[in-house]
DNA sequence: ACCTTCTGCATTTTT
DNA sequence: TGCAGAAGGT
């Protein structure tokens, strides 16, 4: 990886056209359309690429025809993508095509790409060339000093609500200035701009720029600087934008204005799958893109090349329910396949049931866990899944979740460093002055702070003298020496050491690694190999600088995929890949589309979600599972609720009703198999779509449920919805909530310490799990177990499926 | 200064 | 329900 600091290359002369149209190898098997979106080089163009249309084929052969076609040397292009890993994925398929030298591209997301531009002119902004990066963190604990400075209840206006405002601002690519009346009176009644203004000074103090202000500044900088914007013009003679239905205001500005000089643009996008408005993106972006760019050529992708024709009928019935859109109808030269199933459950624990089935069903038929994925709506749906997967011991894998630079103890150790590198950031200092704990207090700090200010410096310069901290106690005086000596010490050897043997020293000397050695709980392992994962990292770059820009920009670390598990996450997080099976559960009525959606953003809000629905399905390549329960419970309650409104909408001639027929309408099918595979050998597991023995259960559990504790509402739920002929209870139904009952029925209760007597486990003993390791047995209930695991925290696991060591 | 208890709160999506 | 942050006790 080369110098984050370093300026793009000097112009190299050409390279002759190598010919006529046609004869670049790489075009051939693109289609008409695939094949215009490529070869249309000049001039701005917009590619309305539906989902699996071969959009990322169409990026990277551009890509390759720019620079094979002699238009431009690799350095001359800026590739802009929404996700890191987007972009690595396409510099990789662009380095295959070009041969190897694909090192100069411009290629990165929008907030890496705009920081790398910022670097070189931050003075012009009133930062240095070495600003920090904030994290989310990092930005409360300022906001939240702002507004106590300023004299405003935090109570009332939490910090968390007014870092929300300014992202949304500098979203929108405001100033504090510029921040109309209206929105500014959102927060602490008007002082919404001067707060924003105060914490805008403050990160200029600091030396740090936040997410936002990589865009934003960026753009003053090519407003205020109109010379650098122009080399900055002449530089990228061509631009390529991927995602660009989620790009925000900022974004939009910042690519207009480097491309109004030469408008050879050319932005992907497909309005269907505009999924993150929420987060400022505007879909009315592709269409002012024809408003902006009158001369544009406007190319469609409508033939899919991944999914087949039962899920694309599907998808496409849905998505036509909304308005305004541009209007894509994707279609395929393949098979219909296999019919989107709608499978009905009674509750979720059910549903988890149901799906971990016809995971095992298709796995007995030899398909691969690495081509199934669930995809829910939010996060927290996950547990419900996790939790059966880890009884059945299925191998999954939780996408997006917990990042590994998000985790305390590796902010921590950044913290350390990021002071390492700057002394003046005050918001690292205050963060680690105490971890692990010397004895300085807030009283301590607040101390320090004040001296610190009444000098002008930062605080980690006031700490290490004595004339300034005269006035504390000895002993913080004493801790605060010490801190401030070890850091200094630090960085002073990354001079003549290695920066990897630096941050290992660091860890140790800092205390931090003593720190969880000390702590008993079976976490503090999996901290330590955090930390240890750290210092390994580090020596992956060139230097500290270049490593703490990585974490900052790029969050996530590359998970390894191809390995046989069940990929679990967001339908937000699925945009972009593909599977061959897609479980879509928690198909009801407030849960998706999510009921907050809808009252925040009205049809707009809906439409989104019909959105994320349509991204949800067409992520599959041969097989859709759509399944909804019609009871949840949701904390203590229990909460029914009727399908969403979005399975009525798939149409009958491409779907498949099957499994708690009792509650929600016809059981129309008995077994079946995936399509195109070898017959059904003696079925390891049962198959689910034989659903008897399921609605049994259902019905006796609505039965009792009934009876002992659900009020009456809860029983017309049933009877109204059961008499419905068709999938779907009718958009009428509100989410009825039933009668909370304090967690499980005494039946249950009473069973289960019962049960607790028969297992040959004993609580405290050292078990072994085949995903999760070595743990220590918590607690019996019947055939599940309470497991500690080292480095994993708590789990339910079924006894079967672990070891005594 | 640190630890415990308690309350009160939220539960959409994240570069 | 379960966590995070605040208050209160030692």
């Amino acid at each position: 990886m080369s110098d984050p600091f370093s300026l793009p290359e000097p112009q190299a002369p050409l390279p002759q056209d190598h010919g006529a149209r046609g004869t670049h190898a790489y075009l051939d098997g693109l289609n008409a359309e695939q094949r215009a979106a490529v070869e249309t080089l000049d001039g701005p163009v917009l590619v309305l690429a539906g989902a699996g249309t071969g959009k990322t084929r169409v990026l990277t052969t551009r890509l390759a025809h720019l620079v094979d076609t002699g238009r431009a040397r690799p350095w001359q292009i800026l590739a802009v993508t929404f996700t890191n890993k987007a972009a690595r994925e396409m510099r990789e398929r662009v380095a295959r095509l070009i041969g190897g030298d694909e090192s100069g591209l411009w290629f990165g997301t929008f907030h890496s790409l705009a920081a790398r531009i910022l670097r070189r002119h931050a003075e012009l902004v009133g930062l240095s060339s070495t600003f920090t990066i904030l994290d989310t963190d990092d930005q409360i604990r300022l906001a939240k000093q702002v507004i106590q400075a300023a004299g405003v209840d935090e109570k009332r206006w939490p910090p968390k609500v007014l870092v929300g405002a300014i992202q949304r601002w500098k979203d929108k690519a405001y100033q504090p200035a510029e921040v109309p009346g209206v929105e500014a009176h959102e927060f602490a009644r008007g002082r919404g701009s001067d707060l924003y203004a105060a914490y805008q000074a403050r990160l200029k103090e600091l030396n740090a720029a936040d997410f936002g202000d990589l865009l934003m500044e960026c753009i003053r900088l090519f407003r205020q600087h109109p010379d650098i914007l122009t080399d900055w013009q002449r530089r990228f003679r061509y631009i390529l934008v991927d995602e660009y239905q989620d790009t925000n205001v900022a974004q939009y500005l910042w690519l207009r204005l480097l491309a109004q000089a030469h408008h050879n643009i050319c932005c992907v996008g497909d309005d269907d799958q505009s999924i993150y408005s929420w987060r400022g993106a505007e879909v009315g972006n592709i269409l002012r893109f024809e408003t902006d760019f009158p001369d544009a050529t406007v190319v469609r992708l409508e033939r899919n090349y991944r999914s087949t024709g039962h899920i694309l009928g599907a998808a496409g019935a849905l998505i036509a329910h909304n308005e305004g859109r541009l209007g894509k109808t994707l279609w395929t030269d393949d098979g219909e396949g296999e019919r989107v199933r709608i499978q009905g459950c009674w509750d979720g624990d059910e549903e988890a049931r149901f799906v971990s089935d016809v995971i095992e069903h298709l796995r007995a038929q030899g398909l691969s866990l690495s081509d199934m994925a669930v995809l829910v709506r939010a996060g927290h749906q996950t547990r419900a899944f996790e939790d059966r997967f880890v009884t059945i011991g299925l191998p999954y894998r939780v996408v997006g979740g917990l990042r590994f630079f998000e985790r305390a103890e590796v902010r921590d150790a950044l913290a350390y460093l990021r002071l390492m590198i700057a002394s003046a950031d005050d918001l690292a200092f205050e963060r680690i002055v105490n971890v692990p704990k010397r004895g300085l207090g807030d009283a301590s700090v607040q101390a320090l702070a004040v001296a610190a200010r009444a000098e002008g410096v930062p605080l980690l310069v006031a700490a290490g003298e004595p004339a300034i901290t005269n006035a504390l106690r000895p002993k913080a005086r004493a801790a605060l020496g010490d801190l401030a000596r070890l850091i200094a010490g630090w960085r002073e050897a990354l001079s003549h050491e290695t920066h990897g043997e630096v941050v290992r020293r660091m860890l140790d000397e800092s205390g931090l690694t003593g720190m969880w050695q000390a702590e008993k709980t079976p976490e503090a392992q999996g901290r330590l190999d955090n930390l240890k994962e750290l210092a390994r990292t580090v020596e992956e770059f060139d230097s500290l600088p270049a490593f703490l820009e990585h974490v900052s920009l790029v969050m996530d670390v590359d998970t390894r995929a191809g390995d046989e598990m069940v990929s679990l996450m967001t339908l937000h997080g699925a945009k972009g890949l593909e599977f061959d099976t897609v479980f879509l559960p928690g198909w009801e009525e407030g849960v998706f589309p999510h009921e907050r959606a809808l009252e925040e953003s009205g049809r707009e809000g809906l439409e989104e979600e019909r959105r994320l629905a349509y991204v949800g399905l067409t992520r599959a390549r041969r097989r859709a599972v759509i399944s909804f329960a019609a009871n949840r419970r949701v904390y203590n309650q229990w909460l029914s609720s009727v399908p969403s409104r979005f399975v009525e909408e798939l149409p009958a001639a491409h779907i498949e009703l099957s499994g708690q027929t009792g509650v929600y309408g016809g059981n129309r099918q008995g077994g079946w198999q995936p399509a195109g595979r070898g017959r059904p050998s003696d079925h390891a597991a049962p198959d689910p779509y034989a659903q008897t023995e399921v609605y049994d259960r259902a019905t006796r559990l609505a039965d009792d449920l009934s009876t002992r504790t659900i009020d009456g509402s809860a029983v017309r739920v049933n009877d109204r919805a059961g008499s419905g002929g068709t999938a779907g209870g009718g958009r009428d139904f509100a989410p009825r909530r039933l009668q909370p009952t304090s967690g499980r029925t005494p039946g249950q209760a009473a069973a289960a310490a019962k049960a607790a007597d028969t297992s040959s486990f004993k609580i405290g003993m050292r078990v072994s799990h085949a995903k999760y390791g070595a743990g220590f047995i918590e607690r019996i209930e019947g055939d599940k177990l309470q497991v500690v695991f080292d480095g994993v925290g708590r789990k339910k696991v079924i006894d079967r499926f672990v070891e005594p060591v």
